[in-house]
DNA sequence: AAATTTGTCAACCGCCCCTTC
DNA sequence: AGAAGGGGCGGTTGACAAATT
């Protein structure tokens, strides 16, 4: 018995992709759009595996994608995220436009883990290690015993902020019951665009709350040019994050 | 210049969750 | 209610490039 493959495994390429590959896949998703990767190798005359055909696309061929180094502000913002979130690569992604989970997740084992690590805190929890002092971020070293804990499976959904979170980390509101307004006319859903949908899904099993809440404000970014709550004028509409311009950059100053 | 080490990142694997029947 | 299928996620691997010896 068993499940059956998501392929058949000895008749599909592995490896890197050719540019003819790539070029078939962008054809296709072009004219068809993105639908059931299962059928899509065929459909696409492709001898690949539906799934590698979908972390193609998503990772590489999207052309969403912002590519390029990551910026400080970028940084920051995953490294937060992370305290929040753990090792919620999609998640964080979600918060992140035009990077992937896959990239985020790569960056974070080579560069982001290392810098935590130099500053003297432990990358998983984010607390300093053994009579380390250090801090991750500049915000963060205003407040010397802050220590974000990263969502486990168990309290996952629920809320995790504490007043003790609070009086230790003031600009990182670790309340993580961000969820669909109950109030929300029609039960419409939250508006569009990538940021939301994560952060829909995250919370589709917790309980409600009667207030929006932006993602921006509770990490500390309220002020900065990617906060735009402020601005919106339908309050039931969630914009956690607004995509970065080129070149543009987070005002950090109050 | 060649060999070795280290770093980066695209891609794969296996598991889990959600949806459908 | 439960099994099966499909999509998505996180961890890991391996190929390649860059740096070092």
């Amino acid at each position: 018995m068993g499940r059956s493959p998501c392929c058949e495994k000895a008749h599909t390429n592995k490896g890197a992709w050719t540019k003819e590959e790539d070029q078939r896949l962008i054809a296709y998703i072009k004219s068809h759009g993105e639908g059931c990767w299962r059928s899509l190798p065929k459909a696409a005359g492709l001898l690949r595996c539906g799934k590698s055909c979908r972390l193609r696309w998503i990772n590489y061929l999207r052309p969403d994608l912002k590519r390029g180094n990551f910026t400080e502000e970028e940084d920051e913002l995953i490294i937060k995220l992370h305290a929040l979130l753990g090792n919620k690569w999609s998640l964080i992604a979600g918060r992140l436009p035009g990077r992937t989970d896959n990239e985020i997740k790569n960056y974070w084992n080579t560069h982001i883990k290392r810098k935590l690590l130099s500053q003297g805190l432990d990358p998983q929890t984010h607390r300093p290690l053994q009579g380390g002092a250090a801090f991750a971020t500049p915000q963060q070293q205003e407040a010397p015993t802050a220590i974000a804990k990263p969502v486990n499976s168990a309290d996952e959904g629920q809320s995790c902020s504490t007043n003790l979170d609070e009086d230790r980390f003031p600009d990182l509101n670790l309340d993580l019951s961000i969820s669909l307004p109950c109030h929300s006319p029609k039960g419409s859903p939250p508006s569009e665009g990538l940021a939301t949908t994560a952060a829909a899904a995250a919370t589709s099993r917790s309980s409600y709350s009667t207030q929006p809440i932006c993602l921006c404000c509770h990490l500390g970014f309220q002020s900065s040019e990617v906060c735009s709550c402020q601005t919106i004028p339908n309050s039931h509409v969630y914009r956690y994050i607004r995509p970065l311009e080129e070149g543009q950059r987070i005002n950090y100053s109050s």
